[in-house]
RNA sequence: GCCCGGGUGGCGGAAUUGGCAGACGCACAGGACUUAAAAUCCUGUGAGGGUUUCCCUCGUGAGGGUUCGAGUCCCUCCCCGGGCACCA
């Protein structure tokens, strides 16, 4: 049998549409003529369509339902437009639910697992997604989590992955540590409750050794939204700004390195203040005078813990140390302070304060009773501030000889090259990304690879020895690292000395997992490498990537950093791997949100059962521009619905006609009659419009589009005496066409009915006519000062001189312009006429 | 505070480059079919008004501007959503 020409149950048409027959039919031809499986064909043009992979939590969310549609109608698109469309879908199956799962349910968590996959992909298929399943991933398989292991082991060796001893994101909900970009607000991002501090030992990743490379490469990203890289491209945070040194006046030996972005108002820093963490405070709590208070300080900001103190509402504090350091460019003394507002972790951990020209120092300042020193004034010579509020804005130096009278801008170069020359301070960058913390707490994820031996210290586990497998449990104790409480798992040996030694119990974040997965659809056989050069070579970079936006510093960081890695270990050869990216809105019900705590959770098994998986597909297509918010409606859903049943009326009624109409050839313009002309340009102005809408994510205004035609067809049948059964098979199949990327059942079913044998699959997408879209009278308008007065149809191609002896001599139109002078006639070729009287 | 989005009928939303505002869908109303209802088909549906097959006035968050002409461009402001934020 020829693949694509199998049908199980030849089309026998129904009065009424049976979606539940239909979509199960569809899905077993698809699936027996195997229509979605690929393989690499350097004849043919690629398109590598991605989807954010989901967790199997259990059950498929709409949220789920409308980012895989809207990934569905653009590859089974470009399928039809020729290319070769990789198309596939995981999971993203390790984390912490499936332990959460297995301390209430006491499952393991591998079978809640594999349990919910089973479910979820159930769902998929029945959703009509056409995905190449034998490319179908799971990242809890030891398969694919050795290349996890084995990713680590290479940034191990190239310093890429260190060990830290620090304080860390504790979430006690979770029981494990979070990394930076999964604190929101001080607040776990999945289960929204407090992050406290810890002190822990953790496994990194070195991402801020790219962090210059992944500001600079968003530029090459062209196909991203603008919203997603400037969110980037905040939380990189780069400023540019100086370093600069300021002896301590007793120890003249050392001095404070600070980080500033406002050399230009050096000459105003009437004090210095450190981090409380800083590493030179603890040496100076025994100071006789100042010690007692510095430590109970210190104290305080221990207890008041970081997310309270980073808080913008929270009192800036701050006590003297006793200290005084010397300014390197006016040489004078001036009071070190520690305050709670600097942070150790940014910069230098210590700062110049200018009260004169910085908000928080200002404050600060007029708290503690310390000089206010204006040393920049605004470009128009305005008297500077009258000291109750900082002056922040770049201006003109004073007071700050040999620069003053230079603008800000001058004068932080030619500040710069005189600390660089006198060896006191430099350009310096500093970068508000942190390294990823990637060491979890937890049983279900993949295991770090190292072994801790007592004579040899940290050892990697040899690549040969991978995978390190994570042991089968039955269950999951609530408040300790899980492996290690299991000895097999737990002691070994030593790969170097084989002693004793024992294995690393912390496992990996589930996002390592999630940034390197849609490399192994190119390929999820091979086992020498995590990925097989040609087919990386063949598929890459994926043409477009959709998910939601809400992993627009997670994910897609990660990821993004991960290739840049494989690229310097010689995997691939580029340095971005997505080039296009379209985030989707989410899905509210009633405004809000959809969750089980505030039951207005819709379920698609629910739709599905009742309206039929295309009649949902198109729902969550229509009812909103798909990077919107869609808000769920019933009666929405109910429309579409309608919809499909009103084309299936039409097919139903016509059928007779339609077997007796010469279907060869398609009938010409001449022997159309003018309705039928009318009905034929209605057809091509909507192939254009939904060949343009699908380029640009307008799934929308698309279908609503092809609602407009069925809309045409209804006027045809209904008003054209004789209706050409030929025109309307050539309408209908058209429309099959046009719509298989939203409907695809429906749409093969139709087409199927219509005679055709070979599945749409792979149907060319139909040829947009420009001459057939033309209108065959113009509509000209006539405005009057510019108000729609009157109109006139002519035939295109009318000339300009025309237009306006026709305009003026407009019965209408001169009512309006009687007795007034005409001023002013504005032409616009084929569209309007204005005349100004 | 800074940076992105967005504000259009009763509702979701349309509207190449500045050129007929409100496509399509929902809801609602009327009609046809029916014993009746549902379903379906047809018609109407921004607001106000008039001499009511037709026509006028107003109308895209507010105010101003550019233009023959503004939902669209510019300025000022208000509101909603999102991101970042004691980041030096």
């Amino acid at each position: 049998m020829e693949p694509g020409t199998c049908n199980l149950e030849p089309s026998t048409m129904n009065e009424s549409y049976d979606y539940a027959a239909i979509e199960k039919k569809w899905q077993r031809n698809w699936a027996q003529a195997r229509e979605f499986e690929v393989q690499e064909d350097s004849n043919r043009p690629k398109y590598y369509l991605l989807e954010m992979l989901p967790y199997p939590s259990g059950a498929l969310h709409i949220g789920h339902v409308r980012n895989y549609s809207l990934g569905d109608s653009i590859a089974r698109f470009k399928r039809m437009q020729g290319f070769n469309v990789l198309h596939s879908i995981g999971w993203d199956a390790f984390g912490l639910p499936a332990e959460n799962a297995a301390i209430q349910h006491k499952i393991p968590p591998e079978r809640w697992t594999l349990d919910n996959i089973e479910t979820m992909k159930k769902q998929c298929l029945r959703m009509g997604w056409s995905y190449d399943w034998n490319r179908e991933i799971m990242t809890c398989l030891p398969e694919y989590y050795r290349w996890n292991q084995w990713f680590f082991l290479q940034m191990f060796k190239q310093g890429l992955a260190y060990r830290r001893k620090g304080t860390v994101n504790w979430c006690e909900q979770c029981q494990t540590v979070l990394a930076n970009e999964q604190v929101e607000n001080g607040l776990c991002w999945r289960d929204k409750s407090l992050v406290v501090e810890k002190e822990l030992e953790q496994w990194c990743f070195r991402i801020t050794q790219y962090n210059e490379q992944l500001l600079q490469d968003l530029d090459q990203l062209e196909g991203w939204p603008e919203k997603v890289k400037s969110m980037q491209r905040n939380w990189i945070g780069k400023s540019v700004g100086a370093r600069v040194t300021f002896p301590l006046e007793d120890d003249p030996g050392v001095g404070i390195d600070i980080f500033t972005t406002r050399l230009d108002t050096i000459y105003g820093a009437t004090f210095v203040v450190l981090a409380p963490e800083h590493e030179w405070v603890r040496g100076w709590t025994d100071d006789p005078e100042h010690g007692e208070e510095l430590s109970r300080f210190l104290e305080e900001v221990r207890q008041q813990g970081r997310d309270v103190r980073t808080a913008e509402e929270t009192e800036k504090k701050g006590v003297f140390t006793g200290r005084y350091a010397i300014n390197p460019y006016t040489q004078e003394r001036i009071p070190v302070w520690i305050a709670n507002f600097v942070l150790m972790e940014y910069g230098t951990g210590a700062i110049m304060a200018v009260p004169a020209h910085d908000e928080r120092d200002f404050a600060f300042a007029k708290k503690y009773d310390l000089d206010i020193r204006p040393v920049i004034q605004s470009e128009d010579r305005s008297p500077s501030s009258d000291l109750d509020q900082a002056f922040v804005d770049y201006g003109v130096l004073v007071n700050s000889e040999p620069f003053s009278g230079l603008s800000s801008q001058e004068a932080q170069k030619k500040m710069v090259q005189h600390a660089q020359a006198e060896g006191f301070g430099e350009e310096s960058v500093s970068y508000r990304l942190r390294d990823w913390s990637i060491s979890r707490q937890r049983y279900w994820g993949t295991p770090i690879p190292m072994v801790y031996c007592q004579k040899c210290g940290v050892v990697p586990v040899p690549e040969e020895d991978l995978p390190v497998l994570l042991p089968q449990v039955e269950s999951i104790q609530l408040g300790q690292s899980p492996l290690a409480t299991i000895p097999e798992f737990l002691n070994t040996s030593c790969p170097q000395c084989q002693g004793e030694a024992r294995r690393e119990t912390d496992t990996m974040d589930t996002f390592v997992d999630s940034s390197w997965y849609f490399y192994r659809y190119t390929d999820n056989q091979i086992d020498s490498s995590p990925v097989r050069d040609e087919a990386v070579r063949y598929w890459f970079p994926v043409d477009m990537y959709i998910g939601g936006v809400e992993h627009a510093i997670l994910h897609l960081i990660y990821m993004r950093f991960f290739t840049k890695v494989m690229r310097d270990l010689g995997l691939v050869g580029f340095d971005e791997p997505v080039k296009g990216l379209f985030t989707q809105g989410m899905v509210l019900k009633g405004g809000v949100k959809m969750s089980k705590s505030r039951g207005n959770v819709v379920s698609p098994d629910t739709v599905v059962e009742g309206y039929g998986a295309d009649a949902l597909r198109l729902f969550v297509q229509f009812a909103a521009p798909a990077d919107r918010e869609l808000d769920w409606s019933d009666q929405g859903l109910e429309g579409c619905s309608r919809f499909l049943n009103r084309l299936w009326r039409m097919l139903y009624r016509l059928r007779e006609e339609m077997s007796q109409g010469d279907s060869a050839d398609s009938i010409s313009q001449e022997e159309l009659s003018k309705r039928g002309r009318a009905l034929r340009r209605k057809l091509h102005q909507t192939i254009g419009k939904l060949t343009h809408d699908l380029e640009r994510f307008r799934q929308n205004t698309a279908i609503a589009a092809i609602m407009e035609l069925l809309n045409s067809v209804y006027e045809y049948v209904d008003q054209e005496d004789h209706p050409q059964p030929s025109l309307l098979e050539e309408v209908l199949k058209t429309m099959a066409l046009l719509l298989s990327p939203f409907a695809p059942h429906f749409a093969e079913e139709m087409w199927e009915s219509l005679g055709q044998k070979e599945h749409l699959t792979f149907a060319p997408w139909p040829q947009f006519d420009p001459e057939l879209a033309r209108e065959e009278g113009i509509k000209i308008v006539i405005q009057v000062n510019g108000k729609v007065r009157s109109r006139f149809s002519a035939l295109p191609g009318i000339s300009k001189e025309e237009m306006e002896t026709l305009a003026l001599e407009d019965e209408k139109t001169k009512a309006f312009i009687e007795g007034k002078p005409i001023r002013k006639v504005i032409v616009v070729p084929q569209k309007l006429v204005n005349i100004v009287v």
